[in-house]
DNA sequence: AAAAAAATACCTCTTAGGAGGTAATTTTTT
DNA sequence: AAAAAATTACCTCCTAAGAGGTATTTTTTT
């Protein structure tokens, strides 16, 4: 539980409240000393260099900026940083995105400040902590509720993925290797169950109701 | 600046880093008093109840709760005690429908300790505190960054936003009253300056770049 | 082993969306 | 007042998507 290393925290939140929030909850800690806090992507990297943290709890949202990308780029130049990624989503695409890009935490906003300490002393002491909440969503790709209630089969939740996306019938199977026309059949019967009609739509509805 | 009536606050807000956050970092102020969290939409209003608050600050994602709509509930119901909402969304829309579903209040995320207290004092006074960065986005209508830099215009990203709620070409017309052809003209302008081909692509540029 | 569900793939036909071009009117900026 | 930008609207042509139908193969369940 208590990390032999002490905690060098540089904080990366564009949301002031939220940033400040955290240093407050954190200030008690005798083994965490929130060496600085970023709000803006551009400053993260010289931020880095000047105060020389070993943990970074960085968000995905910041303007202009993307944590994802960050993390690639300081995984880079400054490889003996940790990285926790600390955001709202839990999406098992975008925790692999940030698997990917070499991170050492991914941690829900909506934690307790135990699971965060946890954290703190798992990545210090040299491994990876991703958060559980996601990582049985990543096992069980979405058996969500409603996607069952709806009755798409795994194979329709994957072409709507790749609708989503931005990827045309065409495209969509040249990518798993179906004929154009087993695409075209599956995306009519995505349209009969979700009562849809139209592409645009059907994106509307998966992005509302998380399929 | 400080109010004459001590502040008995109830934070509403479904993650618990924030929601925590925020209760560590108003702790310290001697006329504030949190008297108690809220993470779940449905326990909002027995909260209320039972620690009788005289100012709420307000979540709007909640999970399966509208933090405008519990806004109207809470109105009604509780009509002495103040709302603010605390939210992450810059968008003059919202803030609209915040306003007429009665809210004292509207502050970003992203806004600093001062500017909270500030917030405080002013609701609890008895006057209305909306967060100016909005305010001024409601007159020049979400000048975004990327939306200038990419040369789109009101119309277009009218259009767009449509499109994003699934409306076809012909419905868009119909809505705001012009030619199908016209929406037709767009779109292509549209596509033409996001580098995009399809709606889908479309609609996954437009989600990924808050336009 | 039989039945049910899922995945694959073809056919035809209609329509919405996209590509390319042009141009008048209105609004905003200089 | 002149220039620039935005909005409106039409044309033609082509293609992707959607609607309706059918059918075989594979996988899963009973």
């Amino acid at each position: 539980m208590s990390q032999t290393l002490k905690a060098k925290i540089l904080l990366i939140d564009d949301h002031q409240l939220f940033n400040d929030g955290l240093k407050s909850l954190l200030s008690t800690e005798s083994n965490i000393a929130i060496v600085g806090q970023v709000f803006e992507g551009k400053n993260v990297l010289p931020e880095i260099q000047k105060l020389s943290p070993n943990l970074l709890f960085l968000d995905i949202n910041l303007p202009n900026e993307n944590g994802i990308e960050l993390s690639k780029k300081i995984a880079k130049d400054f490889p003996a940083v940790k990285i926790i990624i600390l955001t709202m989503y839990a999406d098992h695409q975008i925790l692999k995105e940030a698997k990917k890009a070499g991170v050492h935490g991914y941690i829900l906003k909506n934690s307790t400040k135990k699971e965060l300490l946890e954290g703190i002393s798992v990545v210090l002491a040299g491994n990876t902590y991703f958060d559980e909440k996601i990582s049985k969503d990543v096992e069980n790709i979405s058996k969500d509720g409603l996607s069952k209630k709806l009755g798409l089969t795994e194979r329709e939740k994957e072409i709507i993925r790749y609708v989503r996306e931005g990827l045309d019938s065409y495209q969509i199977a040249e990518k798993i290797n179906l004929s154009y026309l087993t695409i075209k059949t599956h995306r009519r019967n995505i349209h009969f169950k979700l009562g849809t009609n139209t592409t645009s739509e059907l994106i509307r509805f998966a992005n509302e109701n998380e399929i």
